[in-house]
DNA sequence: GGGCTTATGCTCACGGTTAGAATAACGTGA
DNA sequence: TCACGTTATTCTAACCGTGAGCATAAGCCC
C-alpha cells in the first residue's frame, strides 16, 4: 500500500431566508482561483468518535455554527475528484445535509450565505421554466444529443435528457436534480466538468462553480431534501418557533422550486395535524392578519409518514 | 496522527429464490465465532478507481460472482463499530446494495445464500403478523419501555415502538426496517447489541446474528429496497428475462413482506406500462396457465417514476 | 366607507384505489 | 367426456384524495 486514505467530512448547510433557498459556504482555496466551497474537513481518527460529530467539530471551527438537524447524504471517492494535496493521498468524501434556523451567519468566520440557486439556477421554476432553460440549457442539450452518432447513442441521449428535464411526455421531476446536474456535467455544460480533462477550457458553462465536488454535493443534498420534505416533517427545522401557513408554504415553496395552490396546501398541512394555531395572529402585512401556527412535533410519533404534500404526489399513509 | 484510516467496502448481495428473499454471506471469521459476513474489503486506494469497482473486485475475488446493479447505500464511520483487527486502525464501511439474478452459488467459494428473514425474521408478515412479534417482541419491547423511569421518557420509548412497529394508530409502514433494528439494538434484543457492552452475554435476541454491523447494513438495504420499488423497476433485476404477473407479484411480496391483492397489482403494472406480454405463456403449474411478459426497458426514458405501487401509495406521476 | 390585500372556508369534478364478483382457460379424475 | 379444482383475467361499485376555483372574512389605506 503506498497511498493513504484520508476520509473528508462536508457539511451542505441549507437555510432558507427571504424567498430563497441558501447555503453555507466558505472561502476555497482549491486550486480553482478561489470558487466557495462548503465547510469541510478530514476525519480525524483520534479526536471523532463518530462521522457525525467530527462533521460538527469542523462546521463549528470553520463557521461558528452548531448544528442541530444532521442527515447523511451520500460518500463519494472516485480517484480523479480531487480534493488530494498532493497526488499520493485517496481522498473520500462523506457528505452530509444540514438545515438550520434562520440565519447565523457566525461572526469572524469566512463564512457567507450563498443562494443555492446561483449555483443551479435551473432548478428554481417559481417564475415559470426559467429563461436560461429555455434559451440556454435546452439549445446546448439539443447541441450536445445532436453530436453523438445517430441511432442508438443519440436516442439515449434524448432519453436521458427528456425525461431528467421534463421535456418528453413527462414533466418536470423537482427531485432529479442530481440527474440534471449530472447530464450537465457529461454534456460539459458546467464549468467544473473541464477541469480535470481538457485543462482550463475556462467557459462559462450553467450556474456559478463550487470547489472540488461540491456542487454536485450540493445538487445531491437539495435533490434528497425534495424528496423527503414529502415524507419527513423536515421544513419545520427552518422556520422559526411560530408561522404563518404562508410562510411555511413559501419555505416548501422555495426548496421545491415550484409554486403551490394555496387553499389545498393549507388543507393537506392541517388535514395531516402538523400544525396547530396558536391563538395569536401574525403582524399583518397588507392584508388580513394570519394566524401563528406552531409545528406538532407529537406527529412524528402518530403517523408513519408525516410530510407537507407535494403536487402530483399523493401524500402517503391514508 | 497516530491512527490510519481504512475503508470497507461492503456488498449487500440480494435474490429472490422461491419465496424467499436471500443475501449472499460469506464465512465470517471476525472475533464473534464464526457468524456469517457480507462480502467486503479495503478499498485499495492504488488498484480501485472508484469505490464501486473496489467493491465489485472484492465481491468478485470472495463469491466468484459479477454484479450488475449495484447502489450505494450508507457510510458507517461509528468508532467502536468494529472491524479493525487491532485497536489502531479506524475503519469506516462503505455499505452497498446489489441485486441479482437468480442464483450463482459461484463455486469453489465459501459463499453462500440466507434467507433475508433468518436476520430479520419480524419483517416479514406475508402470513400476517408474525408470531415471533406478537409473543416475542411486542412484550420484551414493553418490559424495555416500562424499564424507564416514568413520565417523558416512557413515554418516549411507548411512541417510538408505536411508530416503528405499528402498534399505534398507525399501521406496519413496511420501510421502516433500519427504525426497528435500531430500537431493538437499543432496547438490547439483539444478540449484537451485548457485543461491545457487557461482555459476552450471549443471550439469543431474536433473529439470527451477521458479524460486526453488518445486520445493521443488512437492514439499511432491505429498508432502501423497499422503499425503492415504489418508484424504481428495480424488482426486473430479480426476475429472469420472461415472467409471469403472479412471479412478479410474488417477487414484490417476498421483498416487501406483506401480501398484495392480485388484481390490483396486475392493474396497476399494466397501466403503468412496466410490462409487455410476448405471445408466449408459461408452463400451467395446475390452473389457467398464464402469459409471459417482458419489462419494458424503455419505461425509465417514459415516466418520471416509474414503480411497481404497493399499497397505501398511489402511484405517483399520474 | 370604498377599495385593496391576504386569510380562510367550502364545493365540485375527476381520477385513482380498494375490494370483490364474475368469467375464462387449463388439467385431472370419475 | 364432464364436473371440479385451480389459476388467470376482466369488470364494477363504493370511496377518497386531489386539483381548481368561488365566496366570504378581516385587516389596512385613503
Amino acid at each position: 500500500m503506498s497511498r493513504r486514505v484520508t476520509v473528508g467530512l462536508h457539511a451542505t448547510i441549507v437555510a432558507v431566508t427571504g424567498e430563497a433557498p441558501r447555503v453555507l459556504t466558505v472561502s476555497g482555496g482549491g486550486a480553482d482561483a478561489g470558487a466557495p466551497a462548503l465547510p469541510f474537513g478530514p476525519l480525524d481518527p483520534d479526536r471523532h468518535r463518530t462521522l457525525e460529530l467530527g462533521l460538527r467539530a469542523w462546521v463549528r471551527e470553520q463557521t461558528g455554527m452548531d448544528l442541530a438537524h444532521v442527515e447523511q447524504l451520500y460518500t463519494f471517492g472516485d480517484r480523479d475528484r480531487g480534493g488530494a494535496a498532493d497526488g499520493r493521498t485517496r481522498v473520500i468524501a462523506v457528505a452530509y445535509l444540514a438545515l438550520v434556523r434562520e440565519r447565523h451567519p457566525g461572526a469572524g468566520h469566512s463564512a457567507a450565505w450563498q443562494p443555492v440557486y446561483r449555483f443551479l439556477p435551473w432548478e428554481d421554476r417559481r417564475g415559470g421554466e426559467p429563461t436560461l432553460l429555455r434559451d440556454g440549457i435546452r439549445p446546448a442539450l439539443d447541441a450536445w444529443i445532436a453530436g453523438a452518432p445517430p441511432g442508438a447513442a443519440r436516442r439515449e441521449r434524448r432519453g436521458r435528457a427528456d425525461i431528467t428535464f421534463g421535456s418528453g411526455a413527462a414533466g418536470w421531476d423537482a427531485e432529479r436534480v442530481l440527474d440534471r446536474y449530472e447530464l450537465l456535467y457529461e454534456a460539459g455544460l458546467v464549468a467544473e466538468a473541464r477541469r480535470g480533462g481538457a485543462a482550463g477550457d475556462g467557459g462559462a458553462g450553467f450556474g456559478a462553480s463550487l470547489a472540488l465536488d461540491h456542487r454536485r454535493i450540493l445538487a445531491t443534498a437539495l435533490g434528497r431534501l425534495r424528496g423527503k420534505l414529502k415524507y419527513r416533517p423536515l421544513v419545520f427545522e427552518l422556520l422559526p418557533e411560530t408561522f404563518t401557513l404562508l410562510q411555511l408554504q413559501r419555505t416548501v415553496e422555495t426548496l421545491a422550486g415550484i409554486r403551490l395552490h394555496k387553499q389545498n396546501f393549507r388543507r393537506l398541512v392541517e388535514r395531516g395535524a402538523l400544525v396547530e394555531g396558536t391563538g395569536r395572529r401574525a403582524p399583518a402585512t397588507g392584508g388580513r392578519p394570519a394566524e401563528l401556527f406552531r409545528f406538532r412535533r407529537e406527529v412524528q410519533h402518530e403517523r408513519p409518514a408525516p410530510g407537507v404534500g407535494l403536487p402530483g404526489l399523493p401524500a402517503a399513509g391514508s
